[in-house]
DNA sequence: AATGAATGAGGATTCATTCAT
DNA sequence: AATGAATGAATCCTCATTCAT
C-alpha cells in the first residue's frame, strides 16, 4: 500500500503545508490563525501568502489533499479483482496505515466538521463524501448479490456501521490521546468483529 | 421516555441557551460570534455577560446540560430491570427521539464530538464521554455473561460499533442535511441490523 | 485636634463612601469600577446610584470631605492666636494625625493625580489647593516679619519646601506600603529638621 | 549635561512613544485609549501592537526609558568627583533642563500614580525609586561626614527635603500649568534655599 | 522568494448607567 | 431603600490580508 508524498519536505510551501495540517488538526481551523502557522514554520506571514492565495485556500487544498489520496485507494479497493474479504480487510488496513504514517491529516480529516467550514470548502468535501458513501454502498450490494456477506443486512446501514465503527474508533483515540490513532491491532479486532457480524452466513 | 426541559422558554436566559446551541451546532463554536447570538436572540450583549461569565462558560454549561440529559437516561438503560434487548432497543429509540425533539442540541452534541473545544471544555467532555464508554462496555459483557448476546464479539469493538453507527447516521444527515436526524424507521433499520449481527447466536 | 466624622458608620451611603475612598486610594480612580465598589458593600449597583448621581459625583463628594476637614484645620492654624512655632508644629501634627486615622483618605488625597481628574472635580481641587498655597504663604511672609523664622528664606520656596516634604515622606511610605504612612517619630524628625532650618536666625 | 536622544522621530515606534507620554502624562494611563494615541500619530491599532506587545508593555517601556535617561544622570551625579555643592546644584540643574527638554516626560514621571499603574509596571518604578532613595542617602551621609553640609540635619528627612521640594515645585507647575514646569529661575532660587539651610555651617 | 510595516474589520469583554418593580 | 435585568458605548486586542521593497 503506498501514500503519495508531499513534495521536497524542505521546500517552504511543504513546511507551510505540514504546519497547518497539524495545527488545523489540533486546535481546528478557527483557532489556528496565520501568525501561528508562519511561526511554526519560521518565516513571514507574506511568504504564506506568496504560497497560498488565503487561508480558505489553504485549508481547501490540505482538504483536497487528503482527498486525492482517499478516493485513489478507494477506487483501487472498488475494483473487484481481489474477493470482497480481501478488500474489504485492505479498508480497514487503510485507514490504519493512512493514521500511521501521517496521523496529522488523520485527525485532520477526522476532526474536520463540515458544518465550520468555509462555504466553497465545504461544497468539495462534501460532493466527495458522498461520493465516496454511494462507491461504498454499491460494493456491500454487490458483495451480497455475490453471496459474499450476509445478505439479510440492510446495506445502508451496513455502510454506516463499517464506516462509523471505524470513525468511533479513531474519533477516541484522538480524544483520549493515543499516540496510535488506530493500532495494528485494533484493525485486527475489527476484522475479527466483521468477520462474524457480517461474513458468516445465516443458517 | 421523557426528557428534561429547558426552563421557561421565554425567558431570556433560555432564548440564549437556545440560540447558541442552534448557531454553535451550525457553524461551530468559533465562528459564532457572541454578536450574532445577541442578535439572533434580541438582546445586548451585556444581557448575554449577565447571564454567562464568557463565552467558554456559555459552551460549557450548554455541554453540562446535554450531559445531564444524556447521563440520567444511560443511567436508566443500564438497571438491569427489563432484558438487555429491550434496553439495547431503548439506547436507539432514546437517540432517535432525543434527535426528533432537539434537534439542535443533537447537531451541537454531535459536532462537539467533532469541534475542536476550548482546553477547559474539553476536558469536563472527556470525563462524561469516558464514564459513558465504561459503562456501556459493562453492560455488554454482563449480557454476553448471560448469554443474551453473542459471546465471540469483543465488547470493546462492540461497543465502538454500537455507538458508532449512530452516530455516522447522525452524522451523515446533519451533512446532507436531511430534516430528521433519525427517524424512527432509521432506527427500526438499525435494530433489525443489530439483532442479526449481535443477537443471533451462533451455531 | 478633631476630625469629623462621617455619619453612622453602618448606614449605607457611609459605607459605600469608605469602600469607594479605599478602592480609589488603592487603585486610582479609573482603575476602580462601580461594580467592584457595590461588591465590596454588599449592594447592588442601583443602590450605588440611589445615593450619588453618578461616578464623578461620588469622586467629587471623597474630595470635598478632604477638603471640608482640610480646610477647617487649616483655618484654625492660620489663626495668629499661639506663636508661628507651635501653628508651623501643628501643621506638621495635623497630617501626621489624619494619616493615622484616615490612611485612605490620606492615600486617596495624596495619590490623586489632578490630570486624571474629570473636569468638573478637577476644578474643584485646584481652587482648594491654590487657596490653601496661598494661605500658607501668607503665614511664612508674616512670619518672616515678625522675625520668628529666617527672613533670607524665600517664602515661595519655602512653601514648596515645607509641603513637599511631608508629602515625600507620605508618598515613599504609601510607595513602600508602610502600615502607619506618617508616624509620630517621623513628624518628630521633620520638626527637628525645620528647627534648624529656618528657626535658627543666621548670623 | 546631555540627554539621550529617542531615535528618528519621524519614526513610527517613535512617534506612538511620544504621543503616549503626553497623553498619559496629562491623563493618566487609565483614560488614555489605545484609539487615541492612534488617532494622535495617525496610524491604525494593529500598528502600535506591532511595536507593542500591549498597552502595559507600552507603558513599561515608557518608564524604563526614563529610568535609564534618570539612572545615567544620577550616577553621575553620585560620582565623587566634583566638590559635594557642585553635585548637588547639577541635581537640580538636571531636573530643570529635563524638565525643560522633555516637559512631557517629566509630567508623566511626576504624574505617574503608583497606585494606577499594573502590577508588573509598579515593582519595576518601585525597583527604581527605592535604588535611587538609597544612593541619594549614601551621597547626604558623605556630604556631612565630609563636612560639606551640616551635620546636625537627618539625613533621610534631608533626602525627603530636597527631593520632595523640587517635586512640589514641579508638580505645583504642572498643576497650575505653567508652560515652564522648572525655570532657571526656579533653579536659581532652589539653590540659594538650600545653600541657606543645608549649607552654612551651625554657629 | 521573502520581508517589515501597515490596515480595516471584527473579536470578546466591561463600563457607567437606567428602567420597571 | 433596594433589586434584577437590560443597554449603548467603549474598552483592549487580534484577525486575515496587503503594499512597497
Amino acid at each position: 500500500m503506498n501514500f503519495p508524498n508531499f513534495g521536497d519536505e524542505s521546500d517552504t510551501r511543504t513546511r507551510i503545508f505540514l504546519a497547518a495540517a497539524e495545527l488545523f488538526s489540533n486546535q481546528g481551523y478557527d483557532r489556528v490563525s496565520i501568525r501561528q502557522i508562519c511561526e511554526n514554520v519560521g518565516v513571514g506571514k507574506p511568504t504564506l501568502y506568496y504560497y497560498f492565495k488565503d487561508k480558505e485556500t489553504l485549508l481547501a487544498e490540505l482538504l483536497r489533499f487528503s482527498f486525492t489520496v482517499s478516493r485513489g485507494l478507494l477506487e483501487k479497493l472498488l475494483e473487484p479483482s481481489a474477493s470482497f474479504r480481501d478488500r474489504f480487510r485492505n479498508l480497514i488496513r487503510f485507514r490504519e496505515q493512512f493514521a500511521q504514517k501521517y496521523p496529522h491529516f488523520m485527525r485532520f480529516f477526522i476532526s474536520m466538521n463540515i458544518f465550520a467550514l468555509p462555504e466553497m470548502v465545504r461544497t468539495e468535501m462534501l460532493d466527495y463524501m458522498k461520493w465516496a458513501h454511494r462507491e461504498l454502498e454499491k460494493m456491500f450490494v454487490a458483495a451480497q448479490k455475490n453471496g459474499e456477506i450476509n445478505p439479510q443486512l440492510n446495506p445502508k446501514i451496513l455502510n454506516y456501521a463499517v464506516i462509523g465503527t471505524m470513525n468511533q474508533i479513531l474519533i477516541w483515540n484522538i480524544f483520549t490521546d493515543r499516540k496510535q490513532l488506530m493500532s495494528s491491532y485494533d484493525s485486527e479486532l475489527l476484522m475479527q468483529f466483521w468477520d462474524i457480524c457480517i461474513f458468516s452466513q445465516p443458517q
